[in-house]
DNA sequence: CTGAAGTTTCAGAGATCCGTGAACATTCGG
DNA sequence: CCGAATGTTCACGGATCTCTGAAACTTCAG
């Protein structure tokens, strides 16, 4: 693993973290997206970033329950292995549409608390007819894409 | 103003500050989204959240550049009025669109690092024709939505 | 069954971030 | 112009978040 392609997935962490991402979690995601190796053990990230292995044990939860990474079945000997997902990256936009639901419950919520025919309202149900597209749509979009790759 | 809609919009501004946004940034677009007036002064919301005035500053203005809410240019006597705007959501959507390019870039850096018949390389390939993608698709997304509003 | 390697959990230290409050700047009515 | 009302900036202190380090737990080879 050259320098130069490590010193590439820093930035790439840094930038991740400025878009609210945790500053491990997306280390530990750049460490096994740039790597060369098919996969990583926890142990070997650590010591590339120099961090603990307790930091480790919670940034590895976080990209598991995001769908980024896996566990891969430890070939032979050693412990967990873990490895980006293919897809990753599909699984994570469709999982903002649980984003997109919320604030079409909180618009709905609130249209119902202040009376449609109001100031608030009204702005709401731009809000609500906003997001309610855009669920409606998204999921579409990541579909055809998956598509293009398996066809 | 309903005690019931100010706990709404509260509620609002904490799911919100769950996912990114800071906290008294999402308070202030919440106050703005849920209130009965057409327009707020700084000192009105200021006074509503029981914030100083500085705090209001920063959260305005942050709102402000996302493009979420602008100046209304003071009817007659007191000072800057500030209201939400007209499609202020899919302007924050479409902003997403930097943040799509600056992933697509991301990738493309690392791919010329890495060099293409690497794992890594080809990792980083999916990545970048995933935003890509995501990329050449959006905007016109968000553009037909606007085409239904204002046919 | 035992012990070593690896992993998870968690309290606390350290770092980071955010809002206050006060000083400074700006704007507009008079 | 002047000055009162409003807006902005910024250093500081408190709140919050994150990582470490160590102890407990798990798993597996022998």
């Amino acid at each position: 693993m050259t320098d130069q392609l490590l010193a590439a997935a820093e930035r790439f962490a840094l930038t991740l973290s400025q878009y609210g991402l945790q500053r491990m979690t997306a280390r530990v995601m750049a460490a096994l997206l740039f790597t060369q190796q098919p996969t990583m053990t926890a142990g070997e990230i650590s010591e590339q970033l120099g961090v603990s292995s307790g930091a480790m044990s919670g940034a590895l939860k976080t990209l598991i329950s995001l769908g980024m990474i896996e566990k891969v079945p430890a070939p032979g000997s050693r412990r967990e292995h873990f490895r980006f997902r293919d897809g990753a990256w599909a699984t994570l936009m469709s999982q903002q549409n649980a984003v997109l639901a919320l604030m079409t419950d909180a618009a709905d919520d609130g249209i119902e608390v202040a009376g449609e025919q109001t100031p608030a309202g009204r702005r709401l149900e731009e809000m609500r007819d906003f997001y309610g597209y855009m669920l409606r749509e998204m999921p579409g979009l990541i579909d055809r894409w998956q598509r293009t790759r398996n066809p």
